[in-house]
RNA sequence: GUCCCCAUCGUCUAGAGGCCCAGGACACCGCCCUUUCACGGCGGCGACACGGGUUCGAAUCCCGUUGGGGACGCCA
């Protein structure tokens, strides 16, 4: 597909809480579709509400984006040539709007409290109306708005919004039709004097010459509002790109209570960036050649918006989990060592050495789904074992200690050099010794040696476990 | 309640009128590899929500129903 010009795309968050995995997504898009294009990729930060935005959760938000390997071209920290790039440093350019169309008479001065306003919404929705503002001061003369202003009534300002419709292209949707009824009067200026929402992104999006806005389906409302501030001011809008959401497993709105639902959870869960990044990815779009694991160069490469689909998607852990074992596979091992060590467990640090836990992690690299798996795979290298039932009952039948007895007398005539083939070579002779094999032969062993059926390549295990101690497990298994 | 959006296997999806009695991936089941386990390979199960049109022909177009989601704030 052609390249698009002057691609200039923005993920404009409210720091009020942490990187959610679907805004985690429409960030994915954003900066997947700046770099397709060689356009730019800006962080603007949406703290208008000073309430409940805190810079605790900005640098969350950033260290989380960081994480995904999503770097931003503007931005707070990084600078640009529309900045500020917090709302809440932008004041001066709301009002300056802000005075504008009170000037041309798209806005007035709204005095209403929240009190009235609040009775008022509870009246409408008893009634079956729609909450809608009332235009009580729809109308007022410059006297009252004189007088209101004297007695030191709060003081807000609201869009006048007349009749018609507002149409646009949604590069998703397609051609939307929306009728300027469905809102009310809405408010661009709080008596706060901090902008709303739905002004201040409009705003910016204008000022910072962003050519594509992609973001969430649940804005695709707010697109009627914004148009407006466009239509007023004289403007062209964007191109409005209204992503599908991602949905809990239960089909309702992804939220903290469904778990790993943060961007910060996926990575403490021990999930890789880039298997959360390419998972992410495919909630919503696919790649023309239906490939799924894909390198980062490949996303790039191959994303356009025209593969993104209309549905709302679930969030599907088992999957995550498979994509990232796929990564797991594919790391050096020394990287897997590194990344791994914070979940080693303390007893497997304190006896073996740095080249025995790297062996350990080799061992298990290939059943690994998540790095937190670690430690309860690692388990069975400890010295000592929990023997479940299931294996309890398997060395308790009369060939397990057969076999056992043989691997015991093997391993304490055994003087050489203790290694996996050594190892299998015991199990072989005994293997001969009992006639037994397969899993008879199997099972007791690695039953007595890991408390477990289940587990990894068993003559590897062995090898780093040590003669000593893989003696004296077996000798337990028989009692 | 009003308005808006959406609808293919359990889940993520391919599909832009005949290539589809619907393809891929995860999950699940079976087989193979391995004298064990895991990885891997192969195969199986499994869907066009329903009802009307349009058309020689519909998963694909239109209408309705149902279901799901979202929005209706001096939150974003």
């Amino acid at each position: 597909m052609a390249k698009i010009r002057n691609v200039r795309v923005r993920f404009a968050p409210s720091p009020t809480g942490y990187l959610h995995v679907g805004g985690a997504r429409t960030a994915i898009f954003n900066w997947l579709f700046a770099r397709h294009h060689g356009g730019t990729f800006i962080l603007r930060i949406e703290d208008t509400d000073a309430e409940r935005s805190t810079l605790e959760s900005e640098r969350s938000l950033m260290e989380d984006m960081r994480w995904l390997g999503l770097d931003w071209d503007e931005g707070p920290d990084a600078g640009g040539p529309h900045g500020p790039y917090r709302q809440s440093e932008r004041h001066a350019i709301y009002r300056e709007v802000t005075d504008q169309l009170v000037a041309k008479g798209v806005a007035y001065s709204c005095f209403c409290t929240e009190n009235e306003l609040e009775l008022k919404r509870e009246v409408a929705i008893a009634e079956s109306r729609a909450p809608q503002y009332d235009g009580t001061c729809r109308n007022l003369t410059p006297a009252q708005i004189a007088q209101k202003r004297a007695a030191g009534t709060p003081e807000a300002i609201r869009f006048r919004v007349g009749d018609g419709m507002v149409r646009f292209h949604d590069q998703i949707r397609g051609d939307m039709e929306l009728a300027h009824e469905m809102v009310g009067d809405w408010v661009i200026l709080r008596s706060s004097g901090l902008p709303t929402y739905n002004f201040a992104a409009a705003v910016d999006d204008l000022r910072m010459e962003i050519s594509h806005v992609i973001r969430g389906e649940e804005h695709l409302p707010n697109t009627l509002r914004q148009i407006m501030v466009y239509d007023a001011v004289g403007a062209k809008h964007p191109v409005f790109v209204h992503v599908p959401l991602i949905l809990a497993e239960d089909r309702s709105k992804l939220s903290k209570r469904h778990g790993a639902s943060s961007v910060g959870d996926l990575r403490d869960s021990g999930y890789l960036p880039d298997a959360a990044f390419n998972y992410l990815l495919l909630l919503g779009w696919s790649h023309p050649g239906a490939k799924e694991v894909m390198p980062r160069d490949e996303m790039i490469k191959s994303f356009t918006l025209d593969r993104i689909g209309k549905a709302a998607a679930i969030f599907d852990r088992k999957k995550l989990q498979w994509m990232n074992g796929q990564y797991i596979r594919k790391l050096p091992l020394d990287t897997l060592c590194a990344l791994v060590e914070r979940h080693m467990p303390d007893e497997l640090r304190l006896r073996y050495d740095d080249a025995t836990r790297r062996e350990i992690v080799a061992i298990l690299q290939d059943s690994l789904d998540t790095l937190a798996d670690l430690p309860h795979r690692a388990h069975i290298f400890e010295a000592n074992v929990n023997i479940d039932n299931e294996t309890r009952e398997l060395l308790a039948a009369e060939s397990a200690r057969r076999v056992l007895a043989g691997m015991v007398t093997r391993l304490r005539a055994f003087s050489g050099d203790f290694t996996p083939e050594a190892f299998k070579e015991m199990i072989l002779a005994t293997g001969q010794e009992t006639g037994l094999k397969g899993k008879d032969l199997y099972f007791p062993i690695r039953g007595a040696m890991t408390g477990s059926v289940h587990g990894p390549d068993l003559t590897r295990v062995a090898a780093v476990k040590g003669q000593a101690t893989v003696l004296r497990l077996l000798e337990e298994g028989m009692q």
